[in-house]
DNA sequence: AAATTTTTCTTAAATTCTGAAAAAAGACTT
DNA sequence: AAGTCTTTTTTCAGAATTTAAGAAAAATTT
């Protein structure tokens, strides 16, 4: 048994109580110290030391005096958020997402860039490159604590390589080898599912749910799985790949040579397979209007639009598409039980359509009330979900104590 | 967020080096003071420090003295194994199982009680008092560090209940409050499923595994996930229900509602069902002669009695039930990627029956080399799997450091 | 018997937290 | 307006524990 063998140190203490009272700051900020002390049970010197190092290395700032609540009024301590920024890049399938966010994951500029098909390593990586030359023009170099990248497929994070990348079937890319040697600065990378998950457990709707799971519907289905706070990568970081989960043994046959995968049910093509075939069998939709009757055209994006303009196929369409999920979502309930899900990816516009259907399908397949209180909710970041994960892949390395 | 707000103190620095220092006695004892100061990073009188305290609580004891490698032969330190006694209960549907381990979960007595149909929650906790008390008769009773439960259904390991007992049809049994009561130690309860996997982590097949899985594959089907070398519950305990997770939208019809949940095609009574279909229908198999002509006597057990004698039929069945387990279990590698999976539980008795079956599907439905590696291995413990895991809820008081 | 290696113990130094108390700053009372 | 009380923050001595360095002990090798 490997209960990896940790050594409590000095270095170790104070790193925890560093990081403890950092996070406090980020998370309930603007505080002061003495509140600081009260919640984290540290002594009032110790707090007081630790935030003098703080300050000085320009990650925390004191602003405004708080209250006074009949003494003297505290000083407030905050995240000195506009200090530091982070850069996150989101590598989709046709698409590559830049932006660049401040300590908060504010959003503060961001571009995108196309991927031409059949991109070769150099492709990937000079787009890469060129993105994020262009999203830093003129800034400080200093400001910036690091690059994150997330991308679809698999991806070693230690290495920070993407070991395949299903879309491009380009496998191994040194992606971090190649960033850090021409940007000089922290270089993260990760699977774009988890990076999403990351984003909104830090800044979007994952808020104080230590146990969650996040879920990119696009062309495929991925998971990011929050354990502890943490995220969870498994062994050979397949942890999540649930589009590839059987839910129907006599299914649909998915490109992985199985049957009845979740992905062949609820993703983005299998939704625009499903209205292709009802919209050539003859039946009614505003679809027909808005690809003008050539049926190549009809993808998820398109289902998304005429439900939108409450076509009844449309609806009813994504609302079986919502089952779909639901039932893989209930699988994940009753495997990993997590406190929340989140659903993001290409599929999140339509999410509403999406959401009875997912919600229906729990309440009636879930084990126990507990099971059926499993909160499920839409991405708050959108489309910039898997880019602000990313940045804050970097942000973790400042903030999170590493072990 | 709620990333915990850990503290670092000279006591958590402390615990951690003791626990450390205990478990390395444990996982590679006989070792020396010196050697554990290598491996651990700690300086030697820090673990001479700590090792002193150790032996002083009896836990460990200097045994014989080690080869020297050229120098002062090294005092070799070992877990003083059967200073302290632990004790486990296996509340199954029909028998309920007691065992007593020493601090390495060897199994130094054990008895099993059978619970009568349709027991009240009084039953139970009258069963389980006899059993302990008269398995514990005449010892001394300074010699128990406490007892554990593993109950099947779904518990809560915090306030030592379980919340609802299936095979019971009961809700809400206070089992740690009363047996604290009666016997005045250390009392945990915990899931059956995770018992046995904790058992077989400790002191099993999981061995240096630190993500892996434990499948109890019996009436129902349950697993016990390990993260990080502790059990994961999920958010209301209900993490590794797994015995309801939907692999055929399409197939037989479960007493949770639902259709084609894993354990209608793969645990014990779905076994029975298939085999007595199959039966009367003519089906020759040496079964027959087994259960004499009555059918309902068919179940499980009779299946792999069946299969130890080479029946052609009874094998294929199994090679089947596996099958469908792979497709189970596949689902949990891409959703948690474990390194390894274990299986246990009632089957597992059967388990090279259905090991060949659940091999073949994981070898033909993994999604990548890695995925396809995951090891998959039978229980070590066998029956008293559970039992013995109960005891580790103990040992993990003393040996891990609790945060 | 001397040199070397390994284990263990001793002592002093370093790091960091802790506790008490003082200082600072403001609010309230008279 | 002065004095007193509260609250916040800092200061400083003391405590807990690890760390570093060296010495002693014991066994093996030369």
């Amino acid at each position: 048994m490997s209960t990896k063998y940790k050594r409590g140190s000095f270095q170790l203490m104070k790193s925890m109580n560093r990081s403890t009272i950092l996070n406090m700051i980020r998370e309930e900020g603007p505080i002061s110290r003495a509140d600081i002390a009260k919640k984290t049970k540290l002594t009032p010197p110790t707090v007081s030391n630790i935030v003098k190092e703080l300050i000085s290395t320009q990650f925390v700032i004191e602003t405004t005096q708080g209250m006074s609540k009949g003494g003297r009024k505290p000083t407030l301590l905050e995240i000195n958020a506009d200090q530091f920024y982070t850069i996150g890049v989101d590598v989709g399938t046709t698409q590559m997402k830049f932006v660049i966010t401040n300590l908060f994951g504010k959003l503060k500029s961001h571009t995108t860039l196309t991927i031409p098909p059949f991109p070769s390593h150099e492709d990937i990586l000079s787009i890469m490159k060129k993105g994020i030359r262009e999203l830093m023009d003129g800034a400080d170099l200093n400001k910036f604590l690091g690059i994150g990248v997330g991308m679809h497929g698999i991806v070693d994070p230690e290495e920070g390589r993407s070991l395949f990348a299903p879309a491009f079937q380009l496998h191994d890319i040194p992606i971090r080898d190649v960033l850090e040697n021409e940007f000089n600065m922290i270089v993260k990378v990760e699977n774009d599912a988890r990076a999403m998950t990351l984003g909104e457990y830090w800044f979007g709707n994952g808020n104080d749910a230590d146990n969650m799971l996040g879920v990119n519907v696009g062309n495929g289905i991925g998971a990011g799985l929050m354990v502890k706070g943490r995220l969870f990568h498994g062994e050979h970081n397949l942890a999540g790949e649930i589009g590839h989960i059987t839910i129907d043994l006599s299914g649909p046959k998915c490109n992985c040579g199985n049957y009845g995968c979740l992905q062949t049910l609820a993703a983005g093509p299998a939704i625009a397979e499903r209205a292709k075939k009802e919209l050539k069998a003859g039946r009614p939709s505003l679809i027909h209007e808005l690809v003008d009757g050539d049926y190549d055209k009809v993808d998820g994006q398109k289902v998304y639009e005429a439900a939108t303009q409450q076509d009844p196929f449309s609806i009813e369409l994504l609302h079986q598409t919502g089952r779909y999920l639901g039932i893989g979502l209930t699988n994940l309930i009753h495997t990993i039980n997590p406190k929340r899900m989140i659903i993001g990816g290409g599929v999140s516009g339509a999410g509403e359509f999406l959401m009875r259907g997912i919600e229906e399908t729990i309440q009636s397949r879930g084990l126990t009330d507990k099971a059926k209180e499993t909160s499920i909710v839409l991405s708050k970041l959108g489309e910039h979900a898997s880019a602000i994960g990313a940045c804050v892949l970097v942000l973790e390395e400042f903030f999170i104590r590493q072990e």
